[in-house]
Parts: structure tokens; sequence; C-alpha cells
DNA sequence: GTCTATAGTTAGATAGAC
DNA sequence: GTCTATCTAACTATAGAC
């Protein structure tokens, strides 16, 4: 306030969004390490300045990026409590990222992109740490579901794969109708469910 | 013949293949896009020279590792027949996957990276091509099985997601010990199997 | 077959005007 | 907040000696 509006000449109502969905469009096209600051450029209309103004980079974008897909897909899952019953959970957690998936497939192939490459480009270094992060802690939520005996018990990189792994392979090879989604999501519970 | 050895100074045993070790080190790193000529000039120790002579450039590189990963999932699966029974052939191939995975990671990690950039990368286009061809080739198969009543009648994409899908996503944290991998080749089966 | 040298581009990032 | 101009570094690919 108090502000004289030519002292503000355009306002960024735009700007930011605009350099994210660009961003957006040249990852999950050409993939992130392809992409480079110049194409961001041309497709966003913003300029180097503002790009660096709002972010910090590259990896500034990414990590925001990143942000946005995890919310999408919590989103589409709905609010899961920690004492939610296991099939429950399980078919939200799934049939979220299928339906967030199958909405957003560009930002889908940016999160699988991250997931794969966080591992070691010091880029995703913050990112590394809170997927390892959340990692732990569906471990953690999937042991109590073994001990309840809700579950088979399975160590959790072999249940995450089996509940998450055709998901992931199935978005990745780009979707398809509705009720293969919901075939999924069926075979992901069954997957792990106690005999 | 006929060469005297002053006019071939050195040979090629181990000039070739280092390339290919070193690049594929820092693919499985860093990335195809993010590793450098340069950076797989310090890791074989050869030329600029040296690697265009064997190869047509990094995307040259990568085609010939691609070959490579290809051919040691197919030594790991065996000999598989075209008519071979279906619970066979896919316990073969995915256990395969599982054990190649496992036993050369780095190349595995490759794989993953060129399927996810084949789609849209322009230096994996003969790639691309021979992906699309042996999708069709697996769509077929898998058809016949269905018609004769083997498996579950699924789109493919959902089967080849439920069959491999767990595979990939284990293999890519990271594998685990031989009993997980175990666990998944039946639970690959038993995904697709005639309940 | 292997090398060095270098051409020709393009990358990410900063400075400073407005 | 947005821009242009520009710096420095690094890239891929080629040329040509040995």
């Amino acid at each position: 306030m108090f502000q004289n509006e030519a002292t503000q000449t355009a306002r960024d109502p735009g700007r930011a969004a605009a350099i994210l969905e660009a961003a957006l469009r040249l990852f999950s096209a050409q993939g992130y390490a392809a992409t480079t600051l110049a194409q961001i450029r041309a497709e966003s209309g913003a300029s180097t300045g503002s790009i660096y103004h709002f972010f910090k980079g590259k990896p500034g974008i990414a990590y925001r990026l990143w942000r946005q897909a995890l919310g999408g897909w919590a989103r589409a899952s709905g609010p899961i409590s920690s004492e939610a019953p296991a099939e429950r959970a399980i078919r939200a957690s799934v049939g979220g990222l299928l339906a967030w998936g199958s909405a957003d497939p560009a930002l889908f192939r940016f999160l699988e992109e991250v997931r794969a490459r966080a591992r070691c480009d010091p880029d995703f270094a913050r990112i590394k740490e809170e997927l390892a992060q959340g990692a732990r802690a569906s471990a953690g939520l999937y042991g109590r579901w073994v001990a309840a005996g809700a579950v088979q018990d399975l160590p959790w990189p072999v249940a995450r794969a089996l509940m998450l792994g055709p998901a992931y392979d199935w978005l990745a090879d780009g979707g398809g109708p509705a009720d293969q989604a919901r075939a999924l999501e069926d075979a992901a519970w069954h997957a792990v469910a106690r005999a």
C-alpha cells in the first residue's frame, strides 16, 4: 500500500506460475537435465531476470514442481488418517496416484524422473532427503499393519513394489481408461492383503 | 595380415570396452543427459578422437549399452520358446530381469532411464522404434495366452504393469536379497494367472 | 587407431538500468 | 518486478598430425 502504480509496472499474477508451467512442459517432454533456461525463457515469455527473481535457478523450479506433484497426489488420495484401516489407506493412496497421474500426466512424468535421479543429482539433494523421510514413514505404517495382521509380512521394499510398482509402470506408459486404473487399485490391495 | 606392427601402434582390445564401461558408470550415476564427453574421456582414459572413432558420439554409446542391457536380460532369462507355457515364460522373463538387474545394477539403471526418455529424446529415436516393436510382440504373445485360457483377459498395459512393474520398482530402489526377488517372481505370475 | 588443438555453440548465472 | 547485456565456462564435434 501507499505504492504508486507506476513504480510497479507489471505484476506477478501469472509470471511465476507461467514459468512453472513452461518449465513443466519442457521437463516432461525432454527431461530435466536436457532442458535449458533459454528454453524456459522462450516457452514462458519471462526473462532471465524474472526467473532468478522467483526461483533459485533450475533446481529451485524443480523443487517447487516436486512439491506441487506431492500435493496433487495427496489431494487426489483424500485425507488418510494414520489409524485408517490398511485396505482403505492403500486403496486411497494407489487410487489417488492413478487418478492424479492420469489427470496430470506431465507432472507425473516429472515426479518419476525426480524419483529416479534424486539418488545422485546434486540439484535434488533436498528432495532426496525428504524422499527418504517419506519412505521411512511409509515403512513404519506398513509395519503397524503387519503387526495388526491386516497385511502380509513382507519386507517394505517388496510391499512397496507390489502396491505402487504397477501403478507407476502403467502411468509411465501413458495411462489408460478408468476401468484399467480400477483393476490396478484392486490388484495393489490383493497383492499385499492377508491370504 | 601383412601389416607392420609399427603401423598399428596400439590396439582396441580394451579401448572401446573401456569407453563403454566408463560411460555406463557415469550414465548410471548422473544420468545420460548430465554426462559429458569430457567426463567419459577422463573416466575412460580415451581421447575424443578414439571415442568418435568407435561410436557415433554419445547417442552411439547409449545405443550399444542398451543392446548390452537387452542381451543381459535375455541371457539371464534363458531360452524362451514362443510356444512355452505362460507360467514358464513369465517366470523366466521376470526372474531373468530380477537376476540380471541385481547382478548389473548400473546397466539396469541405464535401461530404466532409456525406457523413460526414449519417448521424446531424439538421441534415442532408433531405440524408441525397437522398443515399440518389442512391445507389440509381447502384447501379441500375451493375447495368445489369453486365448488359450492360461492367463486373465487383461489389456496388455495392465498385464505388463502387473508383471514387470513391481520388478522395475524394486530394482530401481536398489534391489535386495534373492528371496525378495523370488517373492516378486511369484507375485508376477499370480497377478495375471487365471483365478 | 590414437592423439591434440580448436572451431563453433550454448550453457548457467550476474549486473545494473528502468 | 522486469528487463537487456554480458561474463565465464563448458559443451559437442571436426580436422589433421602421427
